[in-house]
DNA sequence: GGCCTATTTGCGAACCGTTAGCAAATCCCC
DNA sequence: GGGGATTTGCTAACGGTTCGCAAATAGGCC
């Protein structure tokens, strides 16, 4: 059965994200991997980042020109503001949200299940 | 200067996605022609769905997989409730959204200037 | 420490949606 | 109907992502 590996690219891909709170296409890890002399495939970078998904370590976003792109996010439910000047990811809950359900059933009979939010502007430092 | 012509697959184009609340792939709106006897070329599906998002009659959504979808929309601030079973698209009115940028600027420091928001559930003829 | 097997990696080719180039067809206006 | 700008169709190219398979690696076991 499926046994886990820890291995040398995972690790190293892990760090990056960790460290990095912004949004990375897997071109872009990639690119800081070579920066630092290590090898590592761009196939297992996207490899490792679906595995890192699949864990709930890492949530993805597809931008407007069609490129995937990966932040690392805890689990629960909670949503992004992104700066537009560094990229910086703010984790944002928004229990606000739960309210529009009623008006979605009311005006429409729309049962709401879920939702994705995103927010953009300029974070503390870029403000 | 740039005149605009009325072109055959232009009309078509309108007026299926008129017709069709949903989100749909320039592939798909491809395969509606094809269906109905019209032959229109793929890149000219995508030259006309670029054509109709600059003159603010359509936006488009970039889906999980990475494939841009498209509805007819009208231009002001609104968000799109999207049925899962049906693919139907609802317009929604958000105001309650902007009470949140006052939270982000107390928690974070950040200000907002932009957000994109979807709702996924189920339409009320698919309940 | 060395061995064994499942898992992971690296490489290259394949894939798929999208875009670009260019000659032929179309539209509009006079 | 004629003429010139715009749009179309076709095909080839492009960029991000996935796939197949043999070589390398992790980690448990002696």
């Amino acid at each position: 059965m499926a046994t886990e590996y820890v291995t040398r690219p995972r690790a190293l891909i892990s760090r990056i994200l960790s460290g990095e709170r912004r949004y990375l296409s897997a071109a872009a890890i990639h690119g800081l991997l070579e920066r630092e002399q290590a090898k590592v495939a761009l196939s297992t970078v996207y490899r490792t980042l679906e595995h890192l998904q699949a864990k709930g370590q890492v949530s993805a976003r597809v931008d407007p020109a069609g490129e995937t792109t990966y932040v690392s996010c805890a689990g629960d439910h909670h949503h992004h503001a992104i700066c537009r000047v560094c990229g910086k990811v703010e984790d944002v809950d928004c229990s606000a949200l739960e309210a529009i359900g009623g008006a979605l059933k009311a005006h429409h009979g729309f049962v709401l299940e879920d939702h994705a939010v995103e927010f953009f502007g300029r974070c503390s430092a870029c403000a």
